[in-house]
DNA sequence: TTTATTTACGCAAACGTTTTCACCCGCCGT
DNA sequence: ACGGCGGGTGAAAACGTTTGCGTAAATAAA
């Protein structure tokens, strides 16, 4: 079987090479009749041409990249859902890449994506990572890049968050407004601007309403479950005086469940918990999670329109283009008062 | 700032190109001293191969592409766990398109990847897809090909699936030694065998157990939720004898829960549910839901490790290749006997 | 010493596409 | 009649890499 390439349609035609590549991109330097030969013999031979000969040539591979810690979370998966709708749109591809919240990893990654592979980026950065080389070489080169929510305050980009302060305010104060008085924040240790951010509502919660903040109450999760869950029942053994608990991280929140059923804690009479999440079942929970859920889908799509817009113009992105979008709150049966 | 590829690492180094890229990929026919030399240069100039290029020369990609059709679902996002992590091992990329279950979409997109753009392909077909056509002609361009889960019988390749049959035949079984007489039976409608595969050991399972199968049980889900609960709405008002549910596809035991919930129906007291899922949060729900629960990780991996094998020895997928993972049944409280 | 054989490297052709440049031809205006 | 112009086309270079082949020097075999 000949190969179907653009010269063995020229000569199928009797023509040259540069003509049917013409009348395939639809240039207008050559006449309908020509056009409509070659489109008809490129259908009906199934044409596709070769991508990466094109991408060679024009330097640039219509194809995007996304390097997020885990696919296995129903946030990554929904942002995936948004990034891949917006790149379909315009006609590009998207390579996915796992750090699993590793930092060697993350910058294997990185590196590799030097190669010219990808026309531009989207992020969401490895809770371990706390230097910024790789990312910052690689936009050295001229590869546009987009951070949505875990983002890196240090390179210079757009990026695509939500309302992490004023989240973790509401979501802290919703607690308090509830008859919380001893509120723990359980939050995945890292140096990265979202956690921070939220910290920070929760502080700023406690202190309008009266309430002494108390570091003793604020635990960083880890990577492993296993020691979550242990983390969070000598937190709760320790300090019984704990009556609401604000997870800035879903399975920090499953984690929570996991402990007070263990522990006899009734939720919400004991202890009253809410948490970021994108659980779809979060209503179905034994109770009812009260959630902040970010609006994950837009998220991903809003990040990968800025990030097509700028690829498609070849300029880098701008900071200023960067959105926040808004958490919604949703009140469930575990942060009910009586 | 000039570039750095073959061009300008050999004109530093006073040698020609042909030797330098064999020194990068370490052919036996360069000295160790002139690999030395080249390699220090290489890395200092942080050096990364044009992958195009590179792929047009040697026309394989190092890429693979994944189809499926959606990734807000936890199943497939373990899978792509797993494909992630047996490409990154082998140094390839992944690609990953969505279909939403659009037969036209997956057409389109099938077509797309004619273009020579991935070395192999992973496939969970759309559950409307009725026309294997574009995958056969696909597969017509030596395209190495491996389905998992959603498999397509009329293409002949290696298939990664669990044990179906099996699976259904358990999961009613179970129901009916918990005591339930009239069990519905809840699927996606489609024409591929996987789903058939259960449902033959849903009805297997009646028959073992003395129970007459009912048409009327059967029910077959669309693609929209708030259809789903409709339809189950009305089939549990009209069958109020209905004992026991058994959900092929996860949105379906969810959507029995708001329904029970709605109606009034207690689980697992009037109504036993159990699922095919990979909820994580099955252990919580309320209350905690009796799955079947896929291997989704490792049929992911698995797949994905038959296909780089084919793509490295260029050879097409051989059926025989195939292979079962079993589920695992975990009995929760929703089909507890009293 | 002469003749094979190996070792280490360079030349140049591919891979399929895009694009610059030149070309031919017919047509207009003068 | 002639210069100019523009629509339509082709030849060929480029993109960066890989690789078959050739070849010189160095080594081994005769």
């Amino acid at each position: 079987m000949t190969p179907v390439n653009l010269k063995s349609l020229a000569e199928q035609l009797n023509m040259s090479i540069a003509t049917v590549s013409r009348a395939l991109r639809d240039s207008h330097e050559v006449s309908d009749a020509t056009k409509a030969r070659v489109r008809a013999l490129a259908t009906a031979l199934n044409y596709e041409p070769n991508a990466y000969a094109s991408s060679l040539r024009r330097n640039l591979s219509k194809t995007i990249g996304v390097v997020i810690p885990k696919v296995a979370n129903h946030f990554f998966a929904l942002a995936i859902n948004g990034i891949e709708e917006a790149a379909r749109q315009s006609g590009y591809h998207v390579l996915i890449y796992l750090t699993h919240d590793d930092y060697a990893r993350e910058v294997s990654i990185v590196q590799h994506l030097k190669g010219g592979r990808i026309d531009g980026l989207l992020m969401s950065v490895a809770s371990g990572t706390e230097d910024f080389a790789h990312i910052k070489s690689l936009q050295e080169t001229n590869l546009p890049i987009v951070f949505f929510d875990r983002v890196c305050a240090e390179v210079a980009t757009a990026k695509v968050t939500t309302n992490d302060y004023e989240s973790g305010y509401r979501a802290t104060e919703h607690l308090i407004l509830a008859g919380c008085r001893h509120v723990a924040h359980l939050l995945i240790s890292n140096n990265l601007s979202i956690g921070q951010f939220r910290q920070q509502g929760y502080l700023d919660a406690l202190q309008a309403h009266g309430l002494t903040p108390d570091p003793d109450l604020v635990l960083h999760g880890v990577m492993d479950n296993e020691q979550n869950v242990a983390l969070i029942r000598e937190l709760l053994l320790r300090r019984p005086d704990i009556d609401g608990v604000f997870a800035s991280v879903e399975r920090l929140a499953i984690s929570t469940y996991h402990v007070c059923k263990e522990l006899g804690r009734r939720i919400p009479e004991d202890v009253k918990i809410i948490g970021f999440s994108n659980l779809e079942a979060a209503a179905l929970l034994d109770p009812p999670l009260s959630t902040i859920t970010q609006p994950a889908y837009e998220i991903g799509r809003e990040a990968a329109k800025i990030l097509l817009r700028a690829v498609e113009k070849k300029k880098a992105v701008l900071p200023a283009q960067s959105i926040v979008l808004e958490s919604t709150l949703f009140e469930r049966r575990s942060t009910a008062s009586e």
